[in-house]
DNA sequence: ATATGAGCCTGTATGC
DNA sequence: TGCATACAGGCTCATA
């Protein structure tokens, strides 16, 4: 499931074969995403140039010529590759985007949680972004912050850190590893955590997110010749689906248990 | 206001 | 072998 760093080694994949390029012409072959497709949404972006490909939480952003941006989401099964009009399109590529190049970047989604959006250049902003909280690798995202919000908050500490509004871009994966690795329990009040331990927990999902973001830059040269992006990339992970197994720091096995619809893994001893 | 649960989907894994 | 069922999860919405 795409969280923030492969949808953001994605973004630098994508980057070389988007810049600059005109958009021909974008094919939806099935407009039944997670919100349906505008129907209008073609014309209105056929014949502008992408200038900037950037990414909010994890949307990809491309923001055209004509002051729009296409929005683009991979939902929990998405995944884009870059090919030519002679690759055979495959079962749940559901939009094209043909670029002047000769390229054509394709959206697969099997689930189709994923979504497309434009953005209109005379929008004050769009609902789906407008409530997010601050990037996890931005400045915005301190200690002081984090204990602040959760002032008086009753609900689990995992909860409150995949919460979008909290911060963007913490899935399930990396939840469950960054607590792990700051020590505390995906259980534990969110309002009953010291600073101080907000501190070390902001510190583990950057470094958490930087890891993978690394190993994807590593895994994915070139989303041309590679046939686009791996889903998951094969970053050691230290609890999720992990469950039963030792704890890689003492060794007792991890618990296992579902939490906020979610499954939950964690280490007793290490994470209180 | 916060907190919790439902639901969107289909591929994969499991159980009978 | 086949079929049925459970599960996975990012995100929004509805309800407590």
């Amino acid at each position: 499931m795409p969280e923030l760093p492969e949808v953001e080694t994605t973004r630098r994949g994508l980057e070389p074969h988007a810049l600059g390029r005109r958009i021909e012409a974008l094919h939806v072959h099935d407009r039944r995403l997670r919100w349906p497709v505008a129907e209008n949404l073609p014309r209105q972006v056929a014949g502008r140039r992408i200038e900037f490909l950037t990414r909010r939480a994890k949307y990809l952003l491309f923001e055209l010529d004509s002051g729009d941006r296409l929005m683009l989401h991979l939902g929990m099964s998405g995944s884009v590759r870059v090919v030519t009009a002679s690759t055979p399109r495959r079962l749940h590529d559901h939009v094209e985007l043909h670029l002047e190049s000769g390229r054509i970047i394709r959206f697969n989604d099997p689930r189709r949680f994923g979504s497309l959006h434009r953005l209109a250049a005379d929008a004050a902003g769009h609902p789906l972004l407008d409530h997010l909280g601050p990037e996890p690798l931005s400045d915005a995202f301190t200690g002081e912050y984090l204990h602040g919000l959760a002032r008086g908050r009753r609900g689990p500490a995992k909860a409150f850190l995949m919460d979008s509004r909290v911060v963007v871009g913490v899935g399930n994966i990396y939840a469950n590893e960054a607590l792990h690795r700051a020590g505390i329990h995906p259980g534990r009040a969110a309002g009953r955590i010291s600073l101080a331990r907000y501190r070390g927990l902001v510190e583990a999902v950057q470094a958490v997110l930087v890891a993978a973001i690394e190993a994807g830059g590593t895994t994915l040269r070139d989303f041309a010749s590679t046939e686009g992006a791996p889903v998951y990339f094969r970053q050691r992970l230290d609890v999720y689906a992990r469950g039963g197994l030792p704890c890689r720091r003492c060794g007792v096995p991890l618990r296992e248990r579902r939490l906020g619809q979610r499954s939950t893994v964690y280490c007793l001893r290490c994470q209180r």
